[in-house]
DNA sequence: TGGTTGCTCAACCAGATGGTTGAACACATG
DNA sequence: CATGTGTTCAACCATCTGGTTGAGCAACCA
C-alpha cells in the first residue's frame, strides 16, 4: 500500500472488521481479547487489524498491566473528512472545505 | 477485499493515483488517455484504476465514437461522509450524523 | 518459583492488487 | 478494405493482505 498518511487511513476504514473495531471504540476503550470477542477470528488477527489502525493514527495503546488497552483517536478522520469535502456533490456549507 | 459498498468506496481512495484521478475528473469528464498521461504507468494499468473507481460507483462511462469518456459521480462520497460524521472528534453541527 | 493470562512476533499460506506485455476489439478515416 | 487510434482483455509476475499455528514475552497470582 502507499506510505503517505491519507492512503493508510482510508485503507485501515476499507476492512469491515476494523470499521466495526473503530465503532466499538467510540464507546469506550477496549482491551484485544474484548475486541476479538465477537468475531469469528484468532487474537492475531484482531492484533493485527489493530496494527493497521495503529499505523494510520487512529487508535492508541497504553499499558494497564498485562493489559494493553486500546483508544481511539479521531482526529485523523478530519483529514480524510477534508478530502472528502471537496468532491461532494451535496456540500454542507457554501465556502468550499472546511 | 470486502464485497460491500462502503469498503469499495474506501479501498477506492486507499490509492494517491486514483484520489488524484478523482481530482483531476473533478474539473470535468476525461478520456482514458488523458488521465494517463500525467503518470509514469501505461494505459492499461490507468484503465485498471478507472475499473475499481467504476465498481466502487465514482465514475460512469459513456460512449462517444472510440473514445469512452470517464465522467465523476461523486454521491457515493456521501456514503464514506455519513460513517465518518459518527466518530469525528470535531462535529461540524450538533445533533449526531447528517 | 512456577503457572496462568494477555498480547505480540515469526513463519507460512491462499488470494488479491498493481504493474507489465501482447493480443484483440471498436470505430474513424485514407 | 486497410490502417491508425482508443480502449480493454488475458496472462503473467512480484508484492501485499488477512488469515492461520506455534513460540515467546510481560505481568499478575498461588
Amino acid at each position: 500500500m502507499a506510505a503517505d498518511a491519507l492512503s493508510r487511513v482510508f485503507e485501515a476504514l476499507a476492512d469491515p472488521t476494523r470499521r466495526d473495531m473503530v465503532a466499538r471504540l467510540a464507546v469506550g476503550d477496549a482491551t484485544v481479547n474484548e475486541l476479538a470477542q465477537p468475531y469469528d477470528v484468532t487474537v492475531q488477527a484482531v492484533s493485527k487489524h489493530l496494527k493497521v489502525l495503529q499505523e494510520a493514527g487512529m487508535v492508541s495503546r497504553t499499558r494497564q498491566a498485562q493489559r494493553r488497552p486500546v483508544h481511539l483517536e479521531a482526529e485523523v478522520l478530519d483529514l480524510m473528512t477534508k478530502w472528502i469535502e471537496r468532491y461532494r456533490t451535496a456540500p454542507p456549507e457554501q465556502g468550499g472545505p472546511r
